[in-house]
DNA sequence: ATCGTCTTACGAATAAAATCGTATATTCGG
DNA sequence: CCGAATATACGATTTTATTCGTAAGACGAT
């Protein structure tokens, strides 16, 4: 019966959460050292960051080790499904089509020719049910 | 020269947007009403929101009345694409690709025949170019 | 003119997020 | 073994967002 769990990351949380995507799992300093090729950050301000997402539960991690090793423990897909939705209802009034127009037609991120087909892919199987 | 303003609302704030956006022109009072409708909030709190946003240039007001007139200084299109676009970064590691097909499978927001063509006319136009 | 209502302005309290300094412990090279 | 480097913990500060109480002025009805 326990409610499903609510997931709201930060940005700054986000970031991290994308990190330990990629990688699976990760130590502080190399989250840290891949946060600071984009941004100007401290070492304590990651580590405490993480700390914090721990005690969220949004990350696990082993700390057998002098080094802890942090893995995410929210689900991606789930996540950005969870954040998606609010962003559909908070910014297109809940029209998920209004959304994917501004999406494809974002000039910072064109959209080859590829990825298009495998939209389109997408939208036959929906159609068809 | 001036720079291209970088339009940051937030979460309060986009609802308020959202609300001028459809009205175009409004009240507090009336942005309030709308507001309570689904949240619980106190008049004065969507009162200093607006003031707030004024103060930002995110909302432009005609205060030659008593009861001061809002409407949004923002564009909605310019404002949803910003704001896409960090999403698709900070989210689905910049691809809209992944930001579409998450969309598209959001089952909150069931996409209707109607909309998967909409969406079909825009995939085909791309696909043209 | 007075009362009750509505308005804005303003300041303050609270809460949440982000940042970092310092302390302390561990490890490793020499 | 000693010192430098590296790790975590912890607390404090700063910043931003949110919320609301209170005051003061304007308005309308009586």
């Amino acid at each position: 019966m326990s409610a499903p769990k609510v997931i709201k990351p930060t940005e700054s949380e986000l970031e991290i959460l994308q990190i330990l995507w990629t990688r699976g799992l990760a130590t502080v300093r190399e989250v840290h050292e891949e946060l600071a090729r984009t941004k100007d950050v401290g070492y304590t301000t990651t580590l405490k960051l993480m700390q914090i997402m721990h005690e969220k539960g949004i990350v696990k991690r082993d700390d057998s080790m002098r080094t802890h090793v942090y893995q995410a423990a929210v689900n991606k897909e789930r996540t950005q499904k969870h954040l998606l939705s609010k962003i559909i209802d908070n910014l297109f009034g809940g029209s998920p089509t209004q959304l994917v127009i501004q999406a494809l037609g974002d000039d910072a991120h064109k959209t080859s020719k590829e990825e298009l087909e495998k939209i389109q892919a997408l939208l036959d199987s929906l159609k068809k049910q």
